[in-house]
DNA sequence: TCCCGAATTATCGTAAAACAATAATTTTGT
DNA sequence: ACAAAATTATTGTTTTACGATAATTCGGGA
C-alpha cells in the first residue's frame, strides 16, 4: 500500500505497547493491530486524533505517502 | 476538529483548483468540498494516496494534529 | 522448556460514513 | 454582470471501521 502505517515504530520509540494504546485510545486491540499491520483500508479523524494525542507525534509519523500511486483499488485490475 | 484538513493550503501552493483535483483524484467536487472544509469524518486510504501522488506531497502536509484531543465522539458530551 | 502475557488472526454483526450522482445555490474572479 | 468554481443539500449504495469475542501464535523471562 502507497499509505504507509509507522505505528509499530513511534509505539517503540516511546516504549509503549499496543495493548496500552488500545486501552488509551478506546480502540480493541485487533484493530489496533489491523491498522498498526497496515490492513485498514481507511480511518476516522477520531482515532488518529486520539492516537496522536497519546502518543505525542503528528500525523505525518504515522502515515507516510512513500511516493507510489497505489492502483489496488481501481476497478480494473487483477 | 483536532485534526486539521490543509488541502486548501496545499492547492494554493500548488496553483490548482479543487476541480481539478478532483479529476485527477476521482472524487467528486462534492466531496472533495467536504474533506476540505474540513468535514468529513474519515479518509480512506487510497484517496489519500491519489491525492499525494496528484498534489505531490506528503499525508503531513494535508493532515495536522493540533495538539487536542477531541472529544466531540465520546458518547457523553453536548 | 514451560508459562504467560502480548499480539495476531479470524468471525460475525452493526452502525457509521465515504463516496457517487445530481442539482441548486452561492461565491469569486475578471 | 457573467461564467466558472465551489459549496451545500439530498438521496442512495456500499464499503468498512470498529466492537465483541475467541482461538492461535509469538516472545521473553524464570
Amino acid at each position: 500500500m502507497a499509505i504507509k502505517v509507522y505505528l509499530e515504530e513511534v509505539l517503540k520509540a516511546r516504549g509503549m505497547t499496543s495493548k496500552e494504546l488500545s486501552a488509551l485510545v478506546g480502540i480493541t486491540e485487533a484493530n489496533l493491530s489491523i491498522l498498526r499491520s497496515g490492513k485498514a483500508k481507511g480511518i476516522r479523524f477520531s482515532t488518529i486524533n486520539k492516537i496522536c494525542y497519546y502518543l505525542n507525534c503528528d500525523v505525518g509519523d504515522i502515515l507516510k505517502f512513500d511516493g507510489i500511486l497505489d492502483m489496488e483499488d481501481t476497478e480494473d485490475h487483477e
